[in-house]
This record gives structure tokens, sequence and C-alpha cells, in this order.
DNA sequence: CCACTCCTTCTACAAATGTAGAAAGCGATA
DNA sequence: TATCGCTTTCTACATTTGTAGAAGGAGTGG
């Protein structure tokens, strides 16, 4: 059954990916990753097209089933949804981008190759499935809380919050943001996401 | 004088990179986009490591410039900043930002893609210039603003509006946003942005 | 035991790539 | 004009990479 050896395979190209870019995404090297012999990647994947869709569709799934796990608290889209449970939204929101950045950095990494890819390959936009389902969630719980355009709301939501994932993954953030898996990065991303959780839903601000 | 070769070169590189990615960024292919004759980028760039350098230091330099010539509005980082300004302010920053997806695109994929490039090889991460100038910015004007912490949210403020660049240029806003270039994108963009002033400032929302 | 089928591993090879050096052009100075 | 130093162009070559196919097992049914 070959099904767990082509995980093996996609993992390892994941790994790769996040670690030496797509110019590094090479048979060779994911067989190295995978510790199996060389030639195997080539012969699951005979061309390296193949090889970076299954990547991409890998990591769709992977996010959704991490967003699946990851529902926003009971009652987070329901219309009782009140300013006290935007902290805690928030803070949960900002436990998940702090594990993609330390424990599945290597995930989102490999995301970001992935979009930036599918720039001159539309063919790879399949990734949508993170954006989408957030959003829909996002739109929903703006909706919910009373926002006035719940559409844009959610959309600028995401984008944002995406920025704040982005920036300590890549930019800045990096360097200046506490450190990833700490529990003070996760408090400073929290503020940052009930900040804007609290902007885009129209109510006022807590102070930051 | 080869400082003007030297620079149409960086240019060609910096278009290939942004149309074909890191992978597609070889000596030949930035001859062939230049319309030079093969072997003239070997010849200035003996390794593709000083080419990639010096791709990054062009983005540097013109993002450098880009901030200059587009300081915020008189008065924008003075402690009078008052309301109305603000949406005037967000969009001026709404017009940057939709020049960078539009004309600016190349130079902005290309600067992505040196971000994630400097993920895995330290020494490029020169790149801050852009990040660095904008937080600064940032941290003045949500200081004049009355912020309580000028410092943390300008930091959250530039990811923000950085995610909404990214979005826009990559992300699901490049199918699902107006169309970059036109002044929908620009009024959307700056309602967004206008919100994120008015959130990280500390003030009260004017709804979405 | 044999034949057949699959999965796995190995090998081959053309194309592309990074890099270095040779050749060629060309302006200035003696 | 001959020579020198420079920039530009061309050529060569070892590696790396993508891709295909051959060789080698291992299990199964006869």
């Amino acid at each position: 059954m070959p099904t767990d050896r082509l995980a093996a395979l996609t993992d390892a190209a994941i790994d790769v990916l996040a670690e030496l870019g797509m110019r590094g995404l090479t048979h060779r090297a994911v067989d190295a990753r995978a510790g199996l012999p060389q030639g195997t990647t080539s012969a699951y994947f005979r061309t390296r097209k193949t090889l970076i869709e299954a990547v991409v569709h890998r990591l769709a799934d992977l996010d959704r089933a991490d967003l699946q796990a990851n529902r926003l608290p009971a009652g987070a889209d329901s219309p009782a949804v009140g300013m006290d449970d935007i902290d805690a939204v928030a803070a949960d929101i900002a436990a998940v981008l702090d594990r993609w950045i330390s424990t599945a950095r290597n995930r989102t990494l490999a995301r970001y190759a992935c979009l930036l890819e599918a720039t001159h390959h539309p063919e790879l936009q399949t990734i949508l499935a993170h954006g989408d389902a957030s959003r829909t969630q996002a739109r929903l719980m703006l909706a919910a809380a009373g926002a006035r355009h719940p559409e844009q709301a959610g959309n600028h939501l995401v984008a944002c919050i995406d920025g704040l994932l982005f920036d300590r993954l890549a930019g800045a953030g990096a360097r200046t943001a506490p450190p990833a898996g700490t529990a003070a990065n996760r408090a400073d991303l929290a503020t940052a996401v009930a900040t804007l959780l609290r902007a885009f839903a129209g109510t006022g601000p807590k102070g930051q």
C-alpha cells in the first residue's frame, strides 16, 4: 500500500520546501529528507509539477483538518457573542497563530511559498481552502456581532490576521516580537487580534 | 560606466523573480529578460548569491526612496492629528498599497520572494528597510494620536497593513477584492486602513 | 516450481545551470 | 600607429536536475 509512502514523501517535500525554498525542492532532496533511496520521489511523482501539486493538496488538507479541529468556541458565531467573549476568541486565534509559527512553522512557510508560486501558476490556487474557511467563519462572526458590512469586514479581518502571522514568520516581527511558542507571544498576538475583532465588528475599542 | 548596466540587470532580475519565482531566477533568464547577450549577467554577478544580494539591495533602495517620497501628509505625525485627518491618511496609505499591487506589482512580488528566502538565508535581511521605516512612522503617528502602547500598536498596525497588501497580491483578495489599480480598490483599502488606524490609535471606530 | 504482477530500487541521459576563463572590441595615451 | 587597460561578449565544462526506463524483489495463484 503506497499511501503511507506517499504521505511520507509529501511531508518530506513540505519540509524541504520550508527549509530550502522553492528552488531547493527537487526529487533528490525529497528522497534525502525522507531517508528513502534515491529515485523514490521520482518514481512516485514522475514530474516536478505533480510533486508540487501533491504538496499543495496536502497543505490544503492539513489546513482543512486544522480549522475543523479549531472551530471557534461554542457560540462564537451565534448572535449572542458579547464583548467578553471577544477576548476569549482572540486568545484562541492567537493560540492557533502561535502554533502556526512555532510547531507548524514548516507547514506555514511551505504554504506561503506555494501562495507565491500560485501567482504564476493559477492551477495551484486550491490553497484557497484555508483562506475561504477562515473567511466564512469571520463573516459569520462579524455578522453575529452586528457588523455593518460583514462580508467586507470579514475579508479585511482575515487579511490582517494573516498579516500578523506572516510578520512573525518572515517579517520584522520575527525579530522584534516575543519568541514563537511563548506565552508572551500568544499574549501579544491576542491583544492585536482582539483589537482587530472589535474594530471590524464595529464595536468600540477596549484600549490596547 | 557599468552602473546603468548593473541597474538594468538588477531590474530585469526583479522582473524575472516576480514572474518566474525564485526557481526561475537564473543568469541566463536575466540576460534574456534584459535583452542583453547571454553571459552578461554571469559577467556582472559571478555567483548567483551576489545576484540575489544585488536584487535585495535594489529592492531596499527602491522602497526607501518610495517611502521618502510618500511621507505621510504634513502633520500626520504631529500631536495635532485629529479624526478627520485619519481618513486622509488612510486614503494616502491605500493609494500606496494600490500602487504596490498594480504598477509596482513585480517589485512587491519580488520583495515577498526575498522575504521568504531570507528565512533560510539570514544575511538577506537587509530588506528590513521597508518594515523599519514604516514602523517608525507608524509608531510616531500612533504616539501622536495618543495610543497607549505606540511601539506595540505600531508593529501590529504595520503587520496588518502588510497583510492587506499580501492578501490582494497573492491571497484570496486577489480574486475577491476589486481589481488592482481601480478607485474601488483604493476605496476598499482605505476603509480597512482607516479602521485599523482608529483601532490601533485607541480611538473609537467610525463604523466600516 | 513457475509465471505473473506489483512495488521498489537503480541507472541512464538529455537539458539546464553555475561558474570560470578566453576571446574580442574599443577608447585613450604615448 | 602600437600598446595598454577596460568593458563586453563568447565558449567551455563540471554539476545538478528532470524524467524515463531497466533491473531487482517479493508476494500470489497456478
